[in-house]
DNA sequence: GACATAATCAACAATGTGTTGAGTAAGTCG
DNA sequence: CGACTTACTCAACACATTGTTGATTATGTC
């Protein structure tokens, strides 16, 4: 699947063969969006806005992207590649030090949703009427909570971490909390909690769900 | 703040004083917009749907409601008003049956929830462009809110409940976990807790959250 | 029966989306 | 070099949706 407007593409979600202008203008159209997209929601966003700030006409804007959301989906490329790149290695942390792994888990989360929040609030926007940002919203969701699934059946084996509910399940709720907690705090709409406790107060919730104690079980 | 389209009301939501019919046509234009939002979202009805489903026409649809948002408040104040009746009374079981306090407030946002889906789905769709919508959302989140902080305060208070983060914050933080969640289930948009386990879930967490133990404290 | 006002809509103005079809400019091959 | 291809561009069109205006018809009241 695809976002662009032609049939024969050269990259994944790029434009097909082309003189170097044509890329240029490509970039120049994500660029605006991701401009303008800091100012307002992706609905108040029109396409000639994204065309005019890339310096095409509309119809221009269509050689290069099927639509809004299809820019949105490039944009949102982008950031699974970096939130892919930060995800990876640290694993082996949990077991020397489990509440530092917590920690650096949601202070990662915290920084991604912060570097990238314009976008993200546009992906939940554009995900009630686009089944492909829904799509793309769930496999990102679904990385975390596998990634917590398993973090949390490692403890329970280890018996560091009693048994509990089904781990999946805990892992759904509570990166569902961290996703709306958030998007609150950094977009500011009340209530929220303030940014510079939102960690701990998550890091809590995290370690007693997972715990059921304020602290892991000494392995001794 | 009213949501008609006129400046002399007779109630607080509903069309300037009128003969019978009209206070007709004011209902079959909510019932059209409760039956549609059942089907598709808000963005997805427009004011001509919402008119030829009351059997009028478009301009006379603006008699009768400012917007389409409009429309969505009145129905939101109906919920409004149901939800302050399911809140009253049963603060003193805290005491009683704490477990059983809070399974049961979490059944009742859970019953809430999925009676009405359909409109609060909506509310989060407009939220994002209507600041009065927004207001609503926020209204409401306050209630459950103020309340679960005054219960977290209460238990930490007879000392059932051992001190901790903020009270207000984990209440925000609890109450925000339930609405992703209980939506994401009652929708379906996976990754989502089972129906049939999203209520065990959730309290798992507000217990262990609360209590830092699996069961709250004896007061023996 | 004259008068206010509730209720209604045809027609208009404005904005946004997506398409068509005709063009220009740059490379490629004979 | 000249014919041909293909990347690229946009004026103009067809539609859909929103919100407004101004004229018109019912309804009750004094």
């Amino acid at each position: 699947m695809t976002h662009d407007g032609t049939a024969t593409p050269r990259s994944s979600r790029g434009r097909r063969a082309s003189r170097p202008t044509g890329d240029d203008r490509e970039l120049d159209i994500l660029a605006t969006a991701a401009k303008l997209l800091q100012e307002r929601a992706l609905s108040e966003i029109s396409i000639d806005d994204l065309a005019r700030g890339a310096g095409i006409s509309r119809p221009t804007f269509y050689f290069y992207f099927r639509s809004k959301d299809a820019v949105l989906l490039t944009l949102l490329d982008r950031v699974t590649e970096e939130i892919s790149e930060a995800v990876t290695g640290e694993f082996e942390r949990l077991r020397e030090d489990p509440v530092r792994y917590w920690r650096e888990c949601l202070v990662a989360t915290h920084t991604t949703y912060g570097a990238h929040r314009s976008v993200l609030a546009a992906a939940v926007e554009a995900g009630r009427t686009s089944a492909e940002v829904r799509r793309w919203r769930s496999d990102m969701k679904e990385i975390w909570i596998t990634r917590t699934t398993l973090a949390i059946e490692a403890e329970r084996a280890r018996g560091t971490a009693p048994p509990g509910p089904r781990a999946r399940d805990l892992a759904i709720a509570l990166n569902a909390m961290n996703d709306s907690v958030f998007y609150a705090t950094l977009t500011g709409d009340e209530p929220a909690v303030p940014a510079s406790d939102v960690v701990e107060t998550l890091l809590h919730t995290w370690l007693t769900t997972i715990y059921q104690a304020a602290r892991p079980a000494s392995t001794a």
